[in-house]
DNA sequence: ACTGGTTGAAAATCACGACC
DNA sequence: GGTCGTGATTTTCAACCAGT
């Protein structure tokens, strides 16, 4: 990757500088084709290297020119004055963001879902910030031009199709999510670097009669938890009813289950069709104002359901799920420390799942 | 009959945003 | 960080046309 070059060179300079003598520069990948058999680890297959000494070297002579910039940037009494735009966040997150964005407008046009920077530069170059000044004949994708009309009129959107959709299911639903953990190098028989290993479900029920129940796994040994995740998900799941799930993740997970896990082959591909992807339905067919462009379920929950926040659950991401469950299985943690975070996940999965059943509900509610 | 240019459809690639 | 679907953008390529 283009980043990568500017790492190799910076490192280079630093060592050089630091009187070490450099053969050459070498760049590690890690092969994500690799299959772990589960008892040693074949380095040669695991790794790869590129030699990129010439291009480390290369890079040299602008190093010099760089730092002089850096340094008087930082001796300056004001920051830069750069406008915030996309550039903040690749490639990676830029700690001055929050900063930056304060004065920006509470809908800009960056929320503007999918916009690239060729068409935020054409409103930069207009000096148009706000997602309501945005003039009429400025071409944008339907799902913009959707964006722009709800901020502009302050309302939301229905599309005609949203109650059918919401309601072309069959009883019992499952409201499904799953937590997974991915290590760069594997861990378990048959897994290659960075593959997502499940490891807790949560399961709400809506019944016919309107009754829900809960349902839930967490592995808590420090086991290869799929054979376990798999029977006790075949179990909840039955062969009757929809599987609601927030995009298509958890149908990924139980393909991969299914291709690891011949013996559970063909329950586990029947549960499939029975998928409906929740995050679709509302990408296609609703938008509110306070989704600020984004359709996930973090931007999505708030604006539907404003009391069921995040702000109380001490996990509050996805990422932070996998990581918390390798802390929990760790042997060092203490046992008083391992129970908080099994609560703590065991918590945060079921609110999600809750959240889908009722934003569902909320959204029937408008027909 | 050949060349060069244009057009438009199809295919390939890229960018984005969602999940973990 | 990986992975995937979606939609936009770019590239490719064949068909067409005008001019020689």
């Amino acid at each position: 990757k283009e980043e990568y070059y500017a790492d190799v060179g910076i490192q280079y300079y630093v060592l050089k500088g630091a009187g070490l003598h450099i053969d050459g520069v070498f760049l590690m990948h890690l092969n994500n084709q690799y299959v772990y058999d589960g008892k040693t680890l074949d380095l040669e297959g695991l790794f790869s290297s590129s030699d990129l000494t010439e291009a480390a070297i290369a890079y040299q002579e602008e190093i010099p020119e760089m730092l002089a910039g850096l340094k008087e940037m930082l001796a300056a009494a004001d920051p830069p004055g750069i406008t915030p735009s996309k550039h903040c966040n690749r490639p990676y997150g830029c700690e001055f963001w929050e900063y930056c964005m304060k004065g920006m407008p509470d809908h800009w046009v960056i929320q503007l879902s999918g916009i690239g920077q060729k068409k935020l530069d054409e409103l930069e170059e207009m000096g148009i910030y706000d997602i309501v000044e945005i003039p009429d004949g400025f071409s944008l994708s339907a799902i913009q031009e959707r964006i722009r009309n709800c901020v502009v009129n302050d309302e939301s959107y229905i599309a005609r199709g949203l109650k059918e959709e919401l309601e072309d299911v069959e009883s019992p639903i499952h409201f499904l999510d799953f937590e997974t953990f991915a290590l760069a190098i594997p861990r378990y028989a048959g897994t290659r670097p960075y593959q997502g290993i499940p490891f807790q479900w949560s399961d709400h029920i809506l019944h016919k009669n309107g009754k829900i129940e809960h349902r839930e796994y967490l592995c808590e040994e420090d086991k290869d938890p799929r054979e376990e995740f798999t029977l006790t998900l075949l179990n909840v799941l039955g062969s009757r009813g929809s599987i609601v799930t927030y995009t298509d993740y958890e149908r990924r997970i139980i393909e991969a289950l299914a291709r690891d896990h011949p013996e559970h082959h063909k329950p586990l591909l029947a549960t499939l069709d029975r998928l409906v992807d929740l995050y679709k339905i509302i990408r296609n067919n609703y938008y509110h104002p306070e989704f600020h462009g984004s359709f996930s379920l973090k931007s999505v929950l708030p604006a539907i359901i404003p009391e069921m926040s995040y702000d109380s659950l001490a996990v509050q991401e996805g990422q932070e799920a996998g990581i918390e469950y390798m802390r929990m299985i760790d042997p060092s943690t203490p046992a008083e420390e391992k129970e908080k975070i099994k609560k703590d996940l065991l918590k945060y999965c079921g609110h999600d799942t809750l959240a889908m059943v009722r934003i569902r509900e909320a959204l029937l509610k408008l027909f």
